[in-house]
This record gives C-alpha cells, structure tokens and sequence, in this order.
DNA sequence: GAACTATTTAGATAAGCTTCTAATTAGATG
DNA sequence: CATCTAATTAGAAGCTTATCTAAATAGTTC
C-alpha cells in the first residue's frame, strides 16, 4: 500500500550503511541517551555524534527532548517498523526501476541532452525540456521539503543555471511552492504516458532474431 | 532465533545504500539479465556494473548462470527475504552493541593500547593481549571465510604486523584455520565474563547525587 | 553579566568509494 | 590458430563521507 519512494530508500540505506550510526541505533534502541554519553560509548567526539544525530534526525528515526542544557536521544520505533514492513516484496523492488523504464523517444532525448549526470544544455522544445525535468525531478524524494538553497544545491549537480530549472519546476507543475518551501509534486498526468513503455526483455543476441 | 552477526549486517547496508546496485537489485528482481543489458540500462559501462555485481554476489545477493560468453545474472530472493525478517526487532538491534558494553577494565587496557582504530603495539602480558585480540576478532564476520590474504589485510589496518596477530588469533582459539582458510569461532568461554558488564544508566550529572 | 557546560556549526583532512579506461581472460567462430 | 565477443581485473581520477579541531550558540549558575 504504501509504497517507499526510491530515493528514500535509498536515503535510509546510506543512513544505516555506518558503523557508527548503526551503534548509535543499537544504543538507543535500548536507552535514552545524551549526545556526551553516546560519545564516550563510541568513543567519538561530540560534534561527530552530532553530525550523525543529525541525519537519523532527518530521516525521523530518532527523537530529541531538551533538558537545560542537555539534549536526550531517543530512537524513533516507529519509523523503523514501517521501513521493515515488505521492504523487499516484488512490486517495491519492480517500482524501484521507474525511471528506467521510459519508452525509446525519450530514451534518446536523455541520451543527448545528459552527459553522465550531467546536462548539457537546457532543451529549447517544451517537449523535450519536459523529458529532462521530469528526470532531474527524480533527484528530489517524493514527501520531502527542501528549501529554495537545497533545491539549488541539487540541481546545480546537474547544470549551471539552476534557477532556470528551478522556475520550471514550478512551470511544469513538478514541484510546488509554499512560502519558500519546495515539495516534488506526485505526477499524476505524465506518469501514465511514461509507464506504458514495454518491459525489454533479455534475449542474448545469439538467439535473438 | 537466527541473529545476524553486526558486521554482516553493516555490509548488507553498505552493499545496498548505492543508487546502482539498488536499481540492479530492482532490475534482477524483475527479469534475469547479462552484465552488457545491465550496463545498458543503467548506461554504465560494463566494468562498473560488474564490480557492482561483485558486491552483490559477496553477500549471497545474486546468482550467475554462464551460457557461453555470457552471464546471467538473477536475485537470490532467499537472502532478502531471510535479512528482511525482524531485522529491527528489539534483541536483533541490542545485539549490535555487544562489543562497546565491556567492563571497565577491558575498556582501560583498549584505550591504553588504541589510537584510533590503529594499535599501539601488542601488549606483552596474556590478559591484556585477549582484551585486544577479543576487540580485533569482531573486525571479521562469523560464519564468513577468509584467505590468508584478506585476514591480513584486515588486521594491517590496526598494526603493521599483522602475521603475529593472525597467529594469536589462532593461539587464542579466537579463529580457526582449514587448509589456508580461516574462520571467526564463535566465543563461548570469554563472552560470559564480558556480557556481565552492567548496563551503564543515563543520569543528568547535575542530578546524579 | 561573567563564567561554565553541552551542543551544534564550520571548515579541513584523510580515507573510502564509484566510475572510468586499458589490459587481460575465457569462450566461440571461421 | 587468428579473430571476435563478453566479462573481469587492474589501476587511476574525482567525489563523497567520517572524523577531527576550532569557533559559535544556548542554557545555567553565581
């Protein structure tokens, strides 16, 4: 039912994927804990706890409470519980290819326009500057919201001139604006047209024609 | 009942927190598939995709099938399946922190001797050398094999001669060796006199009185 | 408000990882 | 056996990330 978008899956994984952090989980999980103590039991420097901290903070999977001048650490269950569930069923790995499967037309425009992650030069046609910003749109998790200065950062992985395609974003109704707040809006008109494309599949030449 | 050894999960996190190798996951869950389509559908060249599929096969992941010149390469659903099943559950995540709750002596004598991950030197007395060998030992997976070769290359990490430490491990009985292939035993004998250290409380200093 | 404590932010360094190209291996074909 | 194809291995370049120190912030105490 609810389906985890790939790139937050993707983000939970680089999250877990640290010694540390995974520590960190493990401690928390069984108590609640002050940024100092956590460092010791690591035996890490504070600001490095910190900076861990703070991107399970981010992903929701710990919570914080405040008491004077010290903040305690709590792991967030929940959030691990609803990763956990059917993280790995087939549809969730099928959807996590989405992006891949887009028909021939748009393959080739991609193609020209990318030079690894990289774009080339922003499409002049309406049609094919959707191709790209429907690609480049993926780079931002469905749910999530991003300041103007993260959306910038992002894009300019991309292309020079991000304040170009962050306008179009909101041209082509691909993201939304909400007093400086971004949020990826979810496709609803063009998502159709992408998933009719056919499902390759594997033939070794040898045998093909 | 099946607890999964910290280290192996870490890898599995690593392993899985690559955009690629999640899409290769998310491609093979769906058809089988040759390095070449691979590195087609993801437009990577073939080299990267199959040091991609490297990681992967390392952790049971996925499976090959030569026909001819050709691999094809499948998911092992098994392996998700099984990684998927309580893998947050309360013990499972307690278990990760097994190695930071030694007892207050232990914790002296690994300080003393550390710097860092890297080794000071080897401490001459019986007692402290296990301390160290004991925290060593958890560098390597239970249940996973080892070459002569990737056990030094690990313990080279933490001191420059790696050939005495291999041959405490075996002289401890903390690894076992079959015809050039080495293996972490499980401890039975010294995992008691650690696993009584006292679960450390979390109190406010200020209110600690 | 000065001094102290716990945390966070900023910036630097170093290690690790992804990807590439070039070279090598292994199987198939003529 | 020479050639061709598919895959792997080796080695290098560039990027990302973990960690640290130093500086800044915020709450507390006297």
């Amino acid at each position: 039912m609810t389906e985890i978008d790939f790139n937050r899956l993707l983000n939970f994984f680089k999250v877990l994927s640290n010694e540390s952090r995974l520590k960190l989980i493990g401690i928390l999980s069984q108590t609640e804990c002050s940024v100092e103590d956590l460092a010791a039991r690591l035996r890490l420097k504070e600001p490095t706890v910190s900076h861990h901290l703070n991107k399970l903070k981010e992903l929701d999977l710990v919570m914080m409470r405040s008491q004077s001048n010290t903040h305690f650490y709590q792991l967030n269950r929940n959030t691990l519980t609803n990763l956990n569930k059917s993280l790995f069923s087939p549809e969730q790995m099928a959807s996590w290819t989405k992006d891949l499967q887009v028909d021939a037309w748009s393959e080739k425009v991609l193609q020209n326009y990318l030079r690894g992650d990289r774009l080339k030069e922003i499409p002049a046609s309406r049609k094919k500057r959707l191709v790209i910003l429907q690609w480049l749109v993926n780079k931002f998790e469905l749910g999530k919201s991003y300041t103007e200065k993260e959306v910038n950062q992002i894009l300019s992985k991309h292309h020079d001139d991000y304040a170009t395609l962050r306008r179009e974003f909101i041209g082509y109704q691909l993201m939304r604006r909400d007093n400086g707040i971004y949020q990826r809006l979810q496709a609803d008109n063009w998502q159709s047209e992408i998933e009719i494309a056919q499902q390759i599949p594997t033939i070794p030449k040898r045998y093909s024609r």
